[in-house]
DNA sequence: TACATCAAACTGGTTATACCAGTTTGATGT
DNA sequence: ACATCAAACTGGTATAACCAGTTTGATGTA
């Protein structure tokens, strides 16, 4: 059973939606989903709140999109963060947890969707082992627009390789309490985003 | 004409609620705010996705409260970065409004609660000269929890005149393009916060 | 054909009402 | 004093109706 949010963000993400672009009314979606309309606005409002969609009163909903290079840039700023703090404060038991996930990921290196979706699970991982409330109430929200975005997920396996040695490196600094490593390893794991942005260089500009 | 939404905080701030508490229930708010029940669920909702309240399925809705040192600890990693950013990317309009604010916050030196308010308003003009739409939308949320927190003002007028002090060093350094001064400026100027927080000590402890 | 006009259809926002199924509560009987 | 249980209350959901702007497309005109 999928929730009506979630269901939405799917079909923003399977329609691939351009920035600005109009989403059928709330009444259709209503009935494509078979859910009432209060239903739907429940969901919409919470895509709202999360930046993912924008509502204009008797115009329609629009999907808002994200500027991949904002995005990034405060993941940037709050991950590395979070790694420290959680190889500072990280329980037993959480550090098992993040353990386990990698030998998962390791186990899911043939499946790209299988693995974007345990990295994603890592990163939540670190984040909830930074025991900071108010970071993991904001993270939900990028979380939401992670998934709104186009998938990014690492089609090559050589990516994924490297994805999880990077990982792998993390989650033993985070181990270790070693929390300047632990910032330094996902601040190189997400830098590892970067080239795939629109505008990035895949060769040097002259 | 204030928000459903904007209610519902200030009945959480001044009934002074404790974590954990319950508030009354949405037929009784409705008929107390003079609404219809779906429009204080929303404005409920609103308040559950910014992590200021909680809802529990037939029992009812909890103040969730937020601890002020995760707070902190939050604007301290954000913030300082968005000074940063706004010092390298900040357009002229955007820098004359915040010398504008700081202008009004000098002549509101004399009224704790209006030097509150600009100073907030200080903070969101920062992040908002960031120029991310991803920090702007993740910092409505913060401004709903410290909004919905104790109000921090500062009593002692020379507490305010500090903070004016901190205000000034901070746009100046925004101003002349100068990132990390901004950065370490806003980092100061947050840190003044840190000792009204409850267990902080207010003499040196043996 | 090209264009201005305007009414009808459609939009999100709001309210009212009813029902559901668990939870809480307090009166009841022992 | 205590266990029992029915009634009141809770948040979650659905249906329906109305509002007032927006959008759209057919219409009539030049």
């Amino acid at each position: 059973m999928t929730s009506l949010t979630e269901q939405l963000r799917q079909l923003i993400r399977d329609r691939d939606y351009r920035i600005g672009e109009r989403l059928p009314s709330e009444r259709e979606l209503a009935e494509r989903f078979d859910a009432s309309r209060p239903s739907v606005r429940r969901a919409i409002a919470t895509l709202v709140e999360h930046g993912v969609l924008e509502s204009r009163d008797r115009s329609g909903v629009y999907f808002r999109g994200t500027d991949p290079q904002d995005l990034l840039a405060v993941r940037l700023v709050l991950e590395p963060w979070a790694a420290a703090e959680a190889a500072a404060r990280a329980s037993r038991a959480e550090a098992a947890a993040l353990r386990g996930l990698v030998a998962q990921a390791e186990a899911a290196l043939d499946s790209a969707a299988e693995f974007a979706r345990i990295d994603s699970a890592v990163h939540a991982a670190v984040v909830a082992a930074a025991n900071n409330a108010v970071l993991s109430d904001l993270y939900l929200s990028l979380r939401q627009r992670i998934m709104a975005t186009r998938a990014q997920t690492s089609a090559l396996r050589s990516t994924r390789e490297t994805a999880l040695a990077d990982l792998g490196a993390l989650i033993a600094a985070i181990d270790a309490g070693d929390a300047p490593a632990a910032r330094e390893r996902m601040t190189e794991h997400l830098s590892a985003l970067a080239p795939s942005l629109p505008g990035a260089p895949s060769a040097p500009t002259p």
